[in-house]
DNA sequence: CGTGTAAGGAATTCTGACACG
DNA sequence: CGTGTAAGGAATTCTGACACG
């Protein structure tokens, strides 16, 4: 519980740098257009998570095909509604299948 | 592929003092004593893994019992034979589907 | 054995700004 | 619009050592 790796924001900027090839001034620059959304820590350092990594290269290679800034950010919000779509779907299933699961049980 | 957010060491030590309740000299004899690995940026600073994270976690509950250094050490190294082992075991497991599947398809 | 601490240095990160195009 | 850079400050991390028990 609690512990996705995946999302929990704890990498500096100089990793996120290593891993994405990008300079620092790029990778503050995508927060300033609300593309990536790092924690900061009490004192003011960002943290990045390796979903935040991984968003931040689909975003470079975008922008090499000359996307832009507002472009990116709907497709990234089509993206984030597909998921949370996707997410609700499956509650949904679930919700039936232990209903289907109940109704099976009632005849006893 | 090379993603696997567990292991890879990307946490500084002011991260994983946080996560895990531990000072930084604690978090550093672990390392003296071989109980754990951090990777080492070019210029010295500690990366640690979120599975190195929760290898500290039982560590300090273990040491909170009296454990000593030497014995978890080997309760570690058992644990590593026993993944280990598992994997082995995985392997040869699809092996012999693989092998199983190929005779089954002989007689054609 | 395991942990705290003061010491001094080196590298990191941050912000706001000017620049180019 | 997206990115580079110099500027100055603040916080992080590192090592080796002394201390206590």
């Amino acid at each position: 519980m609690s512990e996705d790796y995946k999302t929990k924001k704890v990498i500096s900027i100089g990793v996120v740098k290593e891993l994405t090839g990008l300079s620092e001034r790029q990778i503050r620059y995508n927060e300033e257009r609300k593309l990536i959304f790092p924690e900061r820590t009490p004192n003011g350092t960002r943290k990045y998570s390796f979903s935040d990594i991984e968003t931040l290269v689909k975003i470079a290679e975008k922008r090499e095909e000359g996307v832009q800034s507002m472009e990116l950010k709907q497709e990234l919000k089509k993206e984030k509604d597909r998921e949370e779509t996707e997410a609700q779907m499956r509650k949904k299933m679930i919700r039936g299948q232990l209903n289907a699961h109940f109704r099976m049980n009632e005849g006893r």
